[in-house]
DNA sequence: ACTATTTCCTGGATGC
DNA sequence: TGCATCCAGGAAATAG
């Protein structure tokens, strides 16, 4: 499921591979949950625009679209993946997948395709795209307490609300209170300012290392060029249950928090 | 202004 | 083997 890292890795590839190219036509499939703008709207927007540059905001993904010859851009594609989607760059012979959604053709002469099984992720088109919620790798640290402070929610899922912070989710989210020793059903407001301090750095820490081994690929996640991550192989609670913790061998717990599973160790997390 | 719960989806796993 | 049921979860909608 692609979170922050994955959707990162993912921008990085689509930017390598189609910044530059210019948008010829705009396929459009019959369902309409995975489209947020109106059909006509999206075609109308992409056609005959350039891909100026592809960047993350969060779990999206973001197309700055330039009319031909013009430097900035003029409109924007945002896609979010959801849980399962996809987007690929093909030849157009290559056989065209189940459940796909939308087919971008490009100038170059290869295609963008959205794949997405259970439509939960979603495509727009927007002008000055913007999203609430603090960029986790941008933030201050002095921000970063204030986001929970007073809050009554657990801090699993405060972790997990995009309007605070934008891009992290359940993977990280478990794999981030690990490594800050905190359990997941702890009030936001009781954590202390160490713990909070030790949050800060793990959520980062966690992100950034996911990020350079090319996000985590559980169920379906692969980035633009089909290929898998790795950091999967790093979880230390994601998946685990019942399993040892590296640190002391205690099993793994499982819970559910607003109905995430929720992964723990038990000793380790206070 | 918050917080908690429900809903949307399908494929894979599980159970009988 | 076949069929029914359950479960995964991001974010929007709904309810409190």
């Amino acid at each position: 499921m692609p979170e922050l890292p994955e959707v990162e890795t993912i921008a990085r590839g689509l930017a390598g591979r189609v910044m530059g190219d210019v948008i010829e036509s705009v396929w459009l499939g019959e369902k309409r949950e995975p489209l947020k703008s109106p059909p006509q709207e999206i075609a109308g927007t992409l056609t005959g625009k350039r891909i100026a540059s592809v960047r993350r905001l969060g779990k999206h993904i973001v197309f700055d679209l330039a009319r031909d010859h013009e430097p900035r851009p003029a409109a924007q594609w945002i896609v979010h993946l959801g849980m399962t989607g996809q987007m690929l760059v093909s030849r157009p012979e290559v056989e065209i997948a189940k459940h796909t959604h939308a087919i971008v053709k490009l100038a170059s002469g290869r295609e963008l395709r959205f794949v997405d099984p259970r439509r939960f992720g979603r495509l727009s088109v927007a002008h000055g795209f913007e999203t609430s919620g603090s960029e986790p790798l941008e933030i201050s640290e002095e921000n970063f307490i204030k986001l929970f402070r007073a809050r009554k929610t657990p801090i699993k899922s405060a972790l997990l609300n995009q309007k605070l912070l934008r891009g992290v989710g359940n993977i990280y989210a478990d794999e981030s209170l690990y490594r800050a020793g905190v359990r997941p059903r702890r009030r936001a407001a009781s954590l202390t300012r160490d713990e909070l301090h030790k949050l800060y750095r793990a959520v980062q820490k966690v992100l950034k290392e996911a990020i350079a081994a090319g996000g985590s690929s559980v169920s379906d996640y692969v980035d633009a060029d089909g290929e898998e991550g790795f950091f999967q192989l790093r979880h230390r609670v994601y998946g685990r249950e019942g399993k040892p913790c590296y640190k002391c061998k205690t099993p793994i717990k499982r819970v559910v928090i607003a109905g995430r599973s929720s992964h723990y160790c038990p000793k380790c997390q206070r």
